[in-house]
DNA sequence: TTTCTCCCCTAGAGCGCTCTAGTATCTTGA
DNA sequence: TCAAGATACTAGAGCGCTCTAGGGGAGAAA
């Protein structure tokens, strides 16, 4: 906002010579005072800020990653438009700021694969990478897990090259099943996730719930999105259940919406459980009942565990898992 | 993948100098092989190529940016979880590598505001900016426009400092007002986006063209999420219009959902007209009618707007509008 | 032959920063 | 009094690349 009178040519943004210059110092100490480590006088300290905010100085996230010996910076890989992975994109900005690290995005898309979206994290040659989005076949993680800690964020893999953080999805679906049981349903169907990430444990968790209460399991082919709960519901209308789970909050959404065309009253007629607790499953016209990941937490520990193999500090686990919780809301009822 | 036998020092990734090494030729003869610019006899370029690949070689980007004059890098800001702004970034992509540039993008969150996403964009001394999510306030975004090219995608904004590529919103509300209208309506109403990007010409595009045909035009109070779509739909229903033309998508799946859930048959009963043409419209149990922005050509041409700034070629307009279609789907049909 | 091009290639500076090694100054203790 | 240690600061190398200036050789023109 200010730069006015000094020596810069054009329209160059300020350097830490040009700070150097103006508080005549050495442009290794203003380097020493923006970076907030120990080694120059309070009073210089404070002249040296003075002059950087004076010009607008703004440290060169290029050059400082070039030049450090570790680079600060954290790599994400994510799906755009899936409202958890938002949801945890968030907390890892956050978490990532309090570590004293950067955090670059690389979005998976129809046309950009996750190679694609990986190699860029690689080419920007950040530290360690978190992978939120969907994951690259085998040889492909290991490779890169030797390249940089990787720690995968939100789903399973079975790859012993990385980190995986986690929540327990055969405890998530338990945790439905029991508050449908509790509730007094007993035809209660899984609308499953095919082959997406954390389907093949939620559907387990959903059979191994079920049998231990000695009911029958019925699972449905369903998917990740919108589309795959409303094909489940329709395949469901002949005989629907008195609860449904689902696989996520996007595939609950779905499987509601024609629930309600079709005239079957939530939650009088059907009790409906998604998964995630994600924005939608907080809408107050839906007010879904949904199993909770944290997500901030979740990114949290991502982030730390990240940090820790960066600073080669031990590992317990290479696996961290976290017990969901049940967030109960609209959706769910007494059978009718 | 191969790597074998070089000279490489424990795991740190291959540099130019390394290629150039096992090569037999300067580094500055390998920086104009990868680059693919003129200067190298073909049979060079291919063993250099050749060797790249070998060992793994990937140009490091914080260098290039570094070194190079002009940056190549397009900064973009965007609200992660918005379906039209997921469309518009994928359509960033594959425009941005098109002209060869790449992408960064800086996510919008609750706890990171504008300001901070495009500080962000500013540290990594990105070329240009693309704003994609939510606008800063004025005195900053001309600020930033002197800056660097500042491209404003997907909505209006009245700094004369930007460039602004969008569609016509009053003349897709035409559209909706006009389809409506030929089916037979005439109790039409329009959910407005309150203060939101693009709302106030909607409101507007929808008023004229109510009055054109002679008809009362009636804005409801909306938002830009479900929940304000949901909201109206629960003001209207003491006295339900036979259409209505939302502010957006997420606005109409709102609407239609509490819609639904009362008792109201679309499109039999009311008919909705949505805005966005996002990847929700499109979902099979839902079926949209909508008025669609191609998003892939906005961000085609935001991207090329930025680049005929960077190459300081002559530009028309600062304003580049769109026209929109509509996209007839499900949820409309004439008053029952 | 010489000179002028053109083509292929290299040397080397420099982008803005970090970080190691070192210098100068000030304390402190015996 | 001087050595020993802090403390405050600086010089300068180097991160991996791009890009300008220029070298050298081959072929064309004079």
């Amino acid at each position: 906002m200010s730069n006015r009178g000094s020596a810069l040519s054009a329209n160059r943004p300020p350097t830490l010579e040009d700070v150097a210059a103006r508080a005549g110092v050495s442009r290794a100490l203003v380097s020493i005072v923006v970076r907030g480590v120990s080694g120059a006088s309070e009073v210089t300290r404070q002249r040296v800020l003075e002059v950087a905010d004076e010009l607008g100085y703004r440290p060169d996230s290029r050059a400082r990653l070039l030049a450090g010996r570790r680079s600060r910076l954290l790599g994400v890989t994510l799906a755009l438009n899936h409202p958890f992975h938002a949801d945890l994109a968030e907390g890892l900005y956050t978490a990532a700021e309090q570590e004293g690290y950067e955090v670059v995005l690389s979005a998976v898309t129809r046309d950009r694969d996750s190679r694609r979206a990986i190699d860029t994290l690689l080419d920007y040659r950040c530290a360690a990478a978190v992978l939120v989005g969907p994951l690259v076949r085998e040889p492909w993680l290991s490779a890169l897990a030797e390249r940089l800690p990787v720690v995968v964020l939100g789903q399973h893999s079975r790859s012993r090259a990385v980190d995986v953080i986690r929540t327990a999805d055969e405890a998530g679906m338990r945790l439905g099943v029991e508050h449908l049981v509790a509730l007094g349903h007993r035809d209660i169907v899984h609308v499953d996730g095919g082959r997406g990430p954390g389907a093949a444990a939620r559907r387990r968790g959903y059979q191994t719930a079920m049998r231990r209460h000695e009911l029958a399991p019925r699972v449905v082919a369903g998917g990740p999105a919108e589309e795959d709960g409303a094909a489940a519901a329709r395949a469901l209308h002949a005989a629907p259940p008195t609860a449904v789970l689902t696989y996520n909050d996007r595939c609950a959404v779905g499987l509601l919406d024609v629930f309600v065309r079709t005239g079957i009253v939530v939650p009088e007629a059907v009790s409906v459980v998604g998964y995630d607790d994600s924005q939608v499953a907080r809408l107050p016209h839906l007010r879904l009942t949904t199993v909770s990941q944290d997500a901030s937490q979740l990114a949290a520990l991502a982030v730390r565990r990240a940090v820790a193999r960066l600073d080669h500090e031990p590992v317990a686990d290479r696996e961290l898992v976290l017990t969901p919780h049940l967030v109960v809301r609209g959706t769910t009822a007494p059978p009718g």
